[in-house]
DNA sequence: TCTATTTATCGTAATATTGCAATATAACAA
DNA sequence: TTGTTATATTGCAATATTACGATAAATAGA
């Protein structure tokens, strides 16, 4: 127990929830939205704009790594992260179809 | 250590943090789909449809009522359920600006 | 080589999440 | 009132996350 059962759910399903997962802290949040704003990206700048220590953004990196909303670079001493806009865009796709147009609101709530 | 530090964020980067971290689970996502599907919505429905036990997703739905994804009702013995179309309207417009129209891809990446 | 500089990793403490059995609560029906 | 049904809450174990100090690794420049 405490660990997710993600064996019996689509794969659709454990994506997004990866996605978001990753999504789901708001360092997270910024550090994309940082990555984005100034397309260019190493980690001292990010460390500078952000209330947390190296490590704690380092950690965060991997995370969003691991997700795969951002790439990574090796650029002499600095490394380069960017965003993978490939994976913005499953998240942008996935939500917008998420409620269909013809979708009505139920009297109930 | 170890709860988050939302005091340093920005208000947007915190809701939308809520709203991706209560999406960052297979099962609460299917509960949405579950939910707007089938229009009507009752906690036994999704017992049955879902590989959790009936406590598990009692508590997977007072996450997302939490941020503020579904609201419920009471009827009767059963509780109803519904999909918060503002907050994925949220999710939708914040992801759907994430990425700027004139964002070009970096070439360190 | 030595020394900054930059990012990653390790180790650890505090806290949160996940999942479920057991139990509680609430409403209806007989 | 008693039983049935439906959902919530409690309590707990297993695991994951968050955060950071200390330290490592890797590169660039003197």
């Amino acid at each position: 127990m405490g660990a997710t059962k993600t064996d019996h759910f689509s794969d659709t399903q454990n994506e997004m929830a990866i996605l978001a997962k990753a999504l789901g802290h708001p360092a997270r949040i910024a550090i994309m939205e940082f990555l984005i704003k100034n397309n260019t990206c190493i980690c001292g700048d990010i460390v500078n704009e952000l209330p947390l220590a190296q490590p704690t953004i380092s950690q965060h990196l991997k995370e969003l790594k691991n997700a795969g909303l951002i790439k990574g670079n090796i650029e002499g001493t600095a490394i380069c992260y960017c965003v993978n806009t490939n994976a913005v865009k499953k998240i942008q796709q996935f939500f917008s179809k998420f409620i269909p147009r013809n979708f009505v609101k139920n009297n109930c709530c």
